[in-house]
DNA sequence: AGCACGCCGACT
DNA sequence: GTCGGCGTGCTC
């Protein structure tokens, strides 16, 4: 891949076409006439379908899907078809619909079947879920295109022509011969690269005939500076061959075929599994979705699939979050007009609306971020499991580390199960070593002491033979900032963020404790908020003071940390990772941020310095993450040719989460999880709802999830478990105080329908609000 | 009686 | 979401 510098935002030529083209309603052979009335689901107001008759003038262009405006009481408002009808039980008094919205239905019927299955599952109104659908450039300004001004010679002009405007208009004569030279056409945009004027001096050129204008539209591309160095396949390992295997039989049948869990260990090389399955399915004429995380869907991974797919790299659609507006919109409207063949993007990618739909992927498909955080909160997996079904196309889940719902899912015979248990390479897995820190405390070594219980020793030997042997090192830890809290020695009362219910972390560079969760800063105290007493106390570390710890350590030692904090600047990651495989680094020390999805031959050892961060998060899941994490970090090290080694620091060196990740037994680890789970009737064996209230005053948040709570009673479904109003994990944050409530049930289905009835009645005070989450991620 | 305000249901 | 109807309660 390389970028060319000179022209960033250049318009990429090859993608002209007449604007038109695409507007030819192709898709209205298939609509059945006789069918006089639309179904309609307002858009802007929560579940209000109402039936509307369609005019003549717009019959036969009106299908299920089809974005229109329609009259309501005195406005005309945005609606979506979703069902057409030969009569309607409202008889006379329907209203026509007014128009279209775009040239063909912004939805396509599997879509509309979707939106309806996410609204009840999740509890959300059906509107909300079309609104999430559509990208906010694509709702707001469908088929604004860039467009440019295509000219052409019209005839060649004769000399004395030449003559003439080389000594009355030159500007003119030199624009004719420009396009001479470049074969008799160009865009305004070309030509205004260096005739910054062009746009006025070819209009005599135009009104004298020597040349046309027609109009064209101009893709914004995000890739279009890339080059990708086309890639073959690579042959399969045996394994593979076996998974693959069963991806094509899952192609061939996949109204039978129940999905696919692809439980492979990091370096078993899913990557070409999916690959090779989606040639296969582009070989049958059908498309393919690929999910991916928001985090690893960086240049690196979409150069993988443009480079294999490079004869058609073209047909390949990106939506993720990084992407302008405007590309977002060119990229949505490339597939809506079936121009991509294959769409890869993050969690709400699941609504592209690709047709003839062969396979879904879905690429570690155990991480958080496919949950929505806010309403619709649905998981992409598990809708992209759904689309499946409706769309009638295989799904294949994708992970190192599944999560125990979709591994439950697979042993009960619901999934099925394909195992890769080897790397590729033939090379075996890291060496996994657990340095106890009770114990380094303990021994006290001088190094130690003066680190604070931030490096073992032996961690601090390893890094030194990776320096010595130039090899390079990642040094994992979930905190950013220096020290993580502030203490009263007197009280022992933590300094708070006046707005949260959480200490503040002291960031050193700017000398301020900042808050983690809302972003308030202050200059450090010198006397106890609470007691006035002097005598504070920092303590906890992050990143910040690990890179200090290292420098001390390895004076010489070439760093870099990787962080929010250090990563402000646009490009700055790309260049630091660019730095570190150019090994231009020695150590790379960071967050979240180097733990998933890179690949640096070169690193040999991973230190995560503090295992228990996230075990200590009050979550069920806490273990299962911990485990993932650990699991997906220890796949860092070791990707070259030299074994990897990983060190994991904890203070609670026997927990089932670190014993397991040491041999990376995923099957032993989820075996005992799911003891746990099974025995507190947690996921997977059962499904969670969490409730909260929150606002600025506490008794009447808590006071409103109380009457919920009561309101839930009555009727509730058997067999479900409802605990009582607890304050929230983060008790405040941003000013409001927070409560929550928890629902299970082994009928997910009945208990949404539960809580839809009792929250559709719900007036609330006007300063709390009340959210519900099903399937949570977080709980809290 | 006349009017402001807020709640609630209808909107096709 | 927005509008209008209707009931309540206050003012003239």
């Amino acid at each position: 891949m390389s970028l060319d510098p000179s022209h960033p935002a250049a318009p990429k030529q090859q993608a002209l076409f007449d604007l038109g083209l695409a507007q030819q309603a192709d898709f209205l052979e298939s609509a059945p006439p006789g069918l006089r009335v639309a179904r309609v689901q307002i858009e802007t107001a929560a579940a209000l379908e109402l039936d509307y008759a369609i005019p003549e003038r717009l019959d036969r262009q009106i299908g299920i899907g089809t974005r229109v405006m329609v009259p309501l009481q005195h406005q005309r408002v945005a609606a979506v078809v979703i069902e057409l009808l030969e009569i309607s039980p409202h008889g006379a008094k329907l209203k026509e619909l007014s128009s279209l919205v775009g040239s063909r239905p912004m939805f396509t019927p599997g879509l509309i079947k979707l939106a309806h299955w996410i609204a009840e599952y999740y509890v959300v109104p059906v509107n909300r879920v079309l609104r999430t659908m559509l990208p906010q450039a694509v709702r707001e300004k469908p088929e604004t295109f860039l467009t440019d001004s295509h000219l052409k010679l019209a005839k060649e002009p004769p000399p004395e022509v030449f003559e003439k405007l080389h000594s009355t208009a030159p500007m003119q004569a030199r624009i004719l011969e420009m396009l001479r030279s470049n074969g008799g056409e160009a865009t305004l945009s070309q030509l205004r690269r260096d005739l910054p004027r062009a746009t006025a001096i070819i209009k005599p050129l135009l009104k004298a005939g020597w040349i046309t204008r027609s109009e064209v539209r101009v893709e914004r591309d995000p890739f279009q500076t890339e080059e990708f160095l086309p890639s073959q396949p690579l042959t399969l390992t045996e394994e593979q061959k076996v998974a693959f295997d069963q991806v094509i039989k899952a192609l061939q049948s996949p109204k039978e075929a129940r999905p696919l869990l692809l439980h492979g260990v990091t370096g078993s090389g899913k990557t070409e599994v999916y690959l090779q399955a989606i040639a296969e399915v582009l070989k049958s004429g059908k498309t393919a979705l690929v999910l991916v995380p928001e985090i690893s869907l960086t240049p690196q991974t979409i150069e993988r699939f443009k480079a294999r797919f490079s004869d058609k790299k073209d047909t390949i659609a990106v939506l993720h979050s990084h992407l302008s507006d405007g590309e977002r919109h060119d990229e949505w409207f490339k597939i809506h007009e079936g121009r991509a063949e294959i769409v890869i993007g993050a969690r709400s990618a699941i609504f592209a609306p690709l047709e003839r739909l062969g396979i879904i992927i879905v690429d570690e498909e155990h991480e958080p971020s496919y949950k929505q955080e806010d309403a619709p909160r649905y998981h992409a997996r598990d809708v992209a499991v759904v689309r499946a079904k409706i769309e009638g196309c295989a799904v294949l889940l994708g992970s190192a580390t599944p999560s125990l719902e979709s591994f439950h899912n697979a042993s009960t015979a619901k999934y099925e199960l394909l195992n890769m248990t080897c790397r590729t390479d033939g090379k075996s897995m890291p060496l996994i070593r657990i340095v106890d820190m009770r114990l380094e405390r303990r021994r006290g070594t001088e190094v130690s002491v003066a680190n604070a219980g931030i490096l073992s020793q032996r961690l601090r030997i390893a890094i030194a033979d990776r320096l010595e042997k130039r090899e390079q090192t990642i040094l994992f830890l979930n905190r950013r900032g220096f020290n993580t809290s502030l203490s009263c020695v007197s009280c022992g009362e933590a300094v708070q963020c006046q707005e949260c219910a959480i200490p503040m972390t002291l960031h050193k560079k700017d000398n301020r404790l900042v808050c983690h969760i809302c972003g308030a800063r202050r200059i450090p105290p010198t006397k106890c908020p609470a007691c006035k007493e002097p005598g504070l106390k920092y303590a906890g570390f992050g990143t910040e003071r690990v890179e200090q710890a290292v420098r001390e350590v390895f004076p010489h030692a070439r760093m870099a940390r990787v962080d929010t904090d250090t990563m402000q600047r646009k490009n700055q990651l790309r260049d630091t990772l660019k730095d570190f495989r150019a090994q231009k680094l020695d150590i790379l020390i960071g967050t979240q941020m180097i733990a998933k999805g890179l690949d640096f031959p070169n690193v040999t050892l991973v230190g995560v310095l503090n295992a228990d961060t996230a075990l200590n998060i009050p979550d069920f899941r806490a273990a299962e993450r911990t485990f993932q994490l650990l699991v997906q970090v220890a796949g860092r090290a070791g990707r070259g040719e030299i074994k990897g080694e990983v060190f994991v620091q904890t203070h609670a060196p026997h927990s089932p989460a670190i014993q397991f990740s040491r041999h990376n037994d995923f099957a032993g680890y989820a075996d005992q999880e799911l003891e746990h789970r099974i025995a507190f009737k947690y996921p997977p064996f059962s499904h969670v709802v969490l409730i909260s209230a929150r606002g600025k005053h506490e008794a009447q948040a808590e006071f409103t999830l109380q009457t919920l709570h009561k309101r839930l009673e009555n009727g509730l479904p058997p067999g479900t478990l409802m605990g009582e109003p607890t304050p929230a994990a983060l008790a405040k944050a941003h000013g409001q105080h927070r409560f929550q409530l928890l629902l299970r049930s082994e009928k997910i289905r009945v208990l949404s329908a539960h809580i839809q009835r009792v929250v559709q009645g719900l007036t609330l005070p006007p300063d709390i609000i009340v959210t519900w989450d099903v399937d949570p991620m977080n709980l809290g």
